[in-house]
DNA sequence: CGAGAATTTGATTTCCATCAACGCCTGTGG
DNA sequence: CCACAGGCGTTGATGGAAATCAAATTCTCG
């Protein structure tokens, strides 16, 4: 996926730069919060990195790679959540709970840092502005959540794979992995389905009326716009709404 | 709704009850939780208290009624993504973030204390814990929005019914406002049906076959389970998901 | 008592799941 | 080098769940 150096500088650290977004941390904060960062661990493609109903879980933040989270249904089906690309965290209420309520899985391959419950919290309480972003980082994950929320329950099939995929790109843009043509994408037509709350069939049906439709492609793990504005006002997409822009605690 | 004395006590406040499930607050991190409480407002029925795209917005603690947050579509159709009680945040997001993005409305006449950005991103640095508080009753609102969106993506109309109502139930039980018999609910059928992503007249033709089936009945403004073990088992509804029980930081 | 809102029921249509089959591509072992 | 197995993507046919349209009834409250 992306190339970052071996050894992470507190310059050019994910997690980091994603916090600074919120507040402006201390040299003293970016020292702790990269002491977090600093244990990396690679996964396979497939493997579960947290588990639902298990407890005393550590949480991650992914470096490089995707990841999904979801949650498994009696019936055997799945829904996904959200999917996590490097910056975000994996599995931060399952330290905040005693017992996590949902599954993480790897889309690919993966680097991720580990984060103990006990680290988390002894950093809360030694660095107060920690928290305050960890929270603002949490809420932002919300709005996404909600956004994908008001998704599944008012839009059509169409709509939300457009809609789907132009928030995906924006999220991309942030950290650098997509532009307004398009970006790479590693997530299956079986993921879009548990992602979306439709069928593996209709999912692929919905792309290519989107593609005949002149308004978005997506082959061989690419993503192309090929009209981002009918696009955008096809989903009726808010461009507006992952703009955090600036710290609002300085 | 609820009766309470008119002069809250710090004991008998529903936040600090609520925050104290997770860390054990000092008597000081008590006063000024207390004090952001202090000040209370009311509202009639159907009013908006926070505005969608809105710049600078308060956050409110619900003291008494019910809300709801919501989203507004192009469509002119909006979709519910939660109801708020007593001790619920209003609009938290809208003030860790510049702009809300989302409409927080009065469903009853509700009485709530007004909470400014300033306040509580002060109150964040006076008081440390204050701010791993928040952040775990933020992420208890993200479990249920997350459990709202698997209940739109993967279940049933009838199955989306059901667990919705058994999750209210279950709330409501945590503020004392209901048992294992039912709970009086003030949402229309309109409302529900924006919550739960279906049309008005569907909710209703769903409420009617859980009837008959001897699940639940909603009339006249009370919900009654008939028989909870089998409309827990119909809705795959997942018992231990809001325990989140005793104090995780003391 | 009357008016407007909320609920209820019926008829029809649309969207999407499901079932089934086939093609493509990749990797693997004979 | 070829055969072939398995995953993924593609397409068609059919049925079911829920939306929509339309109208009647009940509830609420001034």
């Amino acid at each position: 996926m992306t190339e970052r150096p071996a050894t992470p500088s507190s310059q050019d650290n994910p997690l980091v730069r994603k916090l600074s977004a919120f507040v402006r941390l201390s040299p003293n904060d970016v020292e702790v919060v990269a002491g977090m960062f600093r244990r990396r661990r690679n996964f396979a493609m497939g493997v579960e990195l947290i588990h639902q109903g298990q407890v005393g879980q550590s949480a991650f933040v992914l470096a490089s790679g995707w990841a999904c989270s979801y949650k498994l249904l009696s019936g055997g089906t799945r829904q996904i959540v959200d999917f996590q690309v490097p910056g975000d965290f994996l599995g931060l209420r399952s330290v905040l709970f005693r017992t996590s309520d949902h599954n993480v899985e790897a889309v690919t391959t993966i680097q991720a840092s580990e984060v103990t419950q006990r680290d988390l919290l002894a950093a809360f309480t030694e660095t107060p502005r920690l928290a305050t972003a960890v929270l603002w980082a949490a809420s932002r994950d919300e709005a996404m959540v909600v956004e994908h929320l008001v998704n599944l329950g008012r839009r059509s099939a169409s709509e939300r794979m457009a809609h789907f995929l132009l928030e995906l790109g924006a999220r991309l843009r942030l950290v650098g992995m997509g532009n307004s043509t398009g970006f790479a994408c590693p997530l299956s037509q079986y993921l879009l389905a548990d992602a979306l709350g439709l069928s593996a069939v209709h999912v692929n049906r919905v792309l290519r009326e989107l593609r005949e439709d002149g308004l978005v492609t997506f082959r061989r793990g690419r993503v192309e716009f090929r009209n981002y504005d009918a696009l955008v006002d096809f989903a009726s997409f808010d461009r507006a709404y992952l703009d955090h822009d600036g710290p609002l605690l300085s």
